[in-house]
DNA sequence: TATTTATATGAACCTATGAACATATATTAA
DNA sequence: TTAATATATGTTCATAGGTTCATATAAATA
C-alpha cells in the first residue's frame, strides 16, 4: 500500500514543508479510528431520533419506542451501538432500562451538528 | 410502518407526559437526516485522516496523497464525499485544487470528538 | 413456580458503501 | 494542437450494517 505517490506530483507540484508539518502533527492512527467510530455511530438517521431524543430527557427503551414509532428490537439494536460507542450510558430500575447521553460531549456534538446543517440551509437562500 | 408499538407496554410501563413533551420537541425528519448524513461523513477512518490533516492547514489533493499515503483516486473519492457532505470546501489555483474546513461547526465537531476519544481512554485506566 | 412484561440478542436478508482499477476532464506547456 | 499533469468519476466487487423475525433473558406478579 505504499507506492501510490510513485506515479503522481513527479515534479514539485507540492508543497514540502507543509507536508512535513502536517506528518508531524497527525494524531495516533488508534486516536483516528476512535474518532471514526465515534461519528459513525452518531451517523445515521435512527440513532440520530434516538439521540435527539435523548438531548430532551433520560427514556426508557419503550419510551423511545412510542416516540420515534419503531420496532422494539430496532430500537434495542440500535441502542446497542450507541452504548457500545460510548454515546449513551444506561441505568436498570427493575424491568426498566433507562438511557441517557454519556455526558456533555456528546449533547456538544449534536448540538454543533444541528447547528451547522440549519446554517448551511441559510446559506442556500 | 405504524404497528409495533400495539404489542409492548400494554400497561403503563412509559412515562406518558414525558413521551408527550420528547415528541413535541423532536427535530424535523429533514434535520435528522441531515445530522445523520454529516456524521456519517465523519465517520470513517481515511476521511477522519484526511480530516485530522486539514485541521492543521488548507492542502491540495497531492500533498493529501502523500501525507496519508493513499492513492490519488481514494483520496479524490473521499474529498467528494466530504464535499458534498459540506464538511470541507475547495479552491483551484491553476491544475492544483486546495482543500480546507467548511467552517467552524467542522473543526469544532472534529476536536470534540478527539476530547472525548482521549478522556474516555483516560477512564479505562 | 408459572406467567407476563421489558429488554436484549441471534440469524437471515437486503442495501449501502469503501477499495481498486481504468478512464475522463481540465489546465498548463510545448 | 498535442502532450503532460492534477484531479475527478464510473464500475465492479466484497463487505459492513440496518431491519425484521424469532427467541432468550430478566424482573415482577399471580
Amino acid at each position: 500500500m505504499a507506492e501510490n505517490s510513485s506515479d503522481i506530483c513527479r515534479e514539485q507540484c507540492f508543497h514540502p514543508d507543509t507536508v512535513e508539518r502536517v506528518s508531524c502533527a497527525m494524531a495516533s492512527r488508534e486516536d483516528l479510528l476512535a474518532v471514526a467510530e465515534l461519528f459513525k455511530a452518531l451517523g445515521e438517521g435512527r440513532r440520530m431520533s434516538i439521540l435527539n431524543a435523548l438531548l430532551r430527557s433520560e427514556l426508557c427503551v419503550c419510551d423511545l419506542t412510542l416516540i420515534l414509532n419503531m420496532s422494539q428490537s430496532a430500537v434495542s439494536h440500535q441502542l446497542r451501538v450507541l452504548r457500545g460507542a460510548r454515546i449513551v450510558k444506561s441505568r436498570k430500575e427493575g424491568k426498566n432500562v433507562y438511557y441517557s447521553l454519556d455526558d456533555r460531549h456528546i449533547s456538544m456534538l449534536i448540538e454543533t451538528g444541528f447547528e451547522h446543517v440549519r446554517e448551511e440551509r441559510g446559506d442556500e437562500l
